[in-house]
DNA sequence: TTACGCTTTCAACATCTGTTGAAATTGTAG
DNA sequence: CTACAATTTCAACAGATGTTGAAAGCGTAA
């Protein structure tokens, strides 16, 4: 019958091998042949299941792109439903865009870290960064645009986005888990520690958009457009 | 003589071919011959100037580093002296961070834009980041870390290194020009807008800052080390 | 001119790259 | 068992890759 369970499910070796090579050395680090070797494969079944390699990638990213959005979708709903008829509080907002993704048990997973690092990579490669999360991610992230709007309601639209582009770059390397934050504070912070990191970025980034709405000078921009 | 000025300086020619491939595509992403192509010169000239591929990747990245680092780190200076001898504020020590990078003149030239791209490829690599980045900018952050320590005495070092991790990811994200702010905010923002990015960032992160002495939460943690 | 050192090109190398077609293996249904 | 389809390996291809050594071009000083 249809594939359901297998012993050794080499389809999903490839993309696991092909998941922690891509996110450590980018796309074009990587050589089919490594990504074989790495699963334990000859180098033609990842053309056989997957085709070009490209294909490959795009197969890596999608695999776990839908379960993200579902979580973080979900997390989101509940909080604007709890706070209903009201707006619910920025903070809970933001908590509910990262605590699904950084908290959860299956951060520990290497499947996920890796994934996270290589998330990292496509949002700040000029190359992909574009188009890709554009494709993946777009729909969830004008949820929590929408979100903060109702939160925010004196806040210029400019101002919002301009917000989320720093939350998705705070976002972004702490998924790269590069290590420069341990060794800049000393071995105080560990870039690994994704749960950890995840009060403080909360809390740094709800600050940052609440001042938006305390900073009158902001909304001039407002008005001239 | 020594070679301070010729017609066309095919060393500098090459380094600037080299900057503008490796921000888009990445080390691997680019060949010799590509860079070779592009600077109008033949494959060996890289070579004989700076040796294996590696080589002329860190020169690219050495020839502005110094540059960028002195700007800023005159900018912080020159806040800290103005302060004197009260502690500078948290909005001058981030302006003075973000500024001299984001809002002088030099940003349009496209070689300057090349290299913040490539600066957050690297920031952003598991592969180079940790390593590279330290290398270079180290003793600059850590002056920064310092005059934030002074104006925000009551915060933690563990908030005040993951403070500094959220800025860097949004500078990092701002520098890679991804053009992704562009069609999430359907025009409004452009990400290679950077003067205009700065304000909106500037503030944003000096409020996370803030909110670290305000939030009593976060001292637990320091009583407890 | 000649000679010399620095720069640049030419031609080639051994190796690696993504991909493919045919063969071998495995699983499954009759 | 047999027959057939899906999976996996083998062997090889055409092209690209970083690097190198020899040769050619260049400016300068004697």
């Amino acid at each position: 019958m249809s594939g359901e369970k297998k012993k050794t499910d080499k389809r999903e070796l490839i993309l696991n091998a092909a998941e922690a090579l891509f996110s450590r050395h980018g796309y074009d680090g990587v050589t089919l042949r490594a990504i074989a070797k790495e699963a334990g494969v000859d180098v033609a079944l990842a053309n056989y299941h997957f085709g070009p390699k490209r294909d490959l990638f795009d197969a890596v990213l999608m695999r776990r792109a839908q379960i993200l959005n579902s979580w973080r979708l979900e997390a989101l709903e509940q909080v604007i439903a709890d706070a209903a008829p009201s707006a619910p509080s920025v903070h809970d907002i933001i908590r509910a865009y990262f605590e699904p993704i950084l908290t959860r048990p299956h951060v520990e997973e290497p499947g996920w870290k890796n994934y996270y690092a290589l998330i990292a990579y496509v949002n700040n490669s000029p190359e992909w960064g574009g188009k890709l999360m554009t494709q993946f991610f777009d729909p969830l992230i004008n949820r929590f645009v929408e979100a903060l709007r109702l939160a925010l309601p004196s806040v210029a639209d400019k101002s919002l986005f301009w917000g989320y582009h720093c939350l998705s770059g705070a976002l972004t390397l702490a998924f790269a888990q590069t290590g420069r934050i341990d060794h800049l504070s000393n071995g105080l912070c560990r870039s690994d520690d994704l749960p950890g990191a995840c009060d403080y970025i909360v809390d740094f980034v709800t600050a940052g958009f609440e001042q938006f709405a305390q900073n009158p000078e902001k909304e001039k921009e407002k008005a001239m457009l």
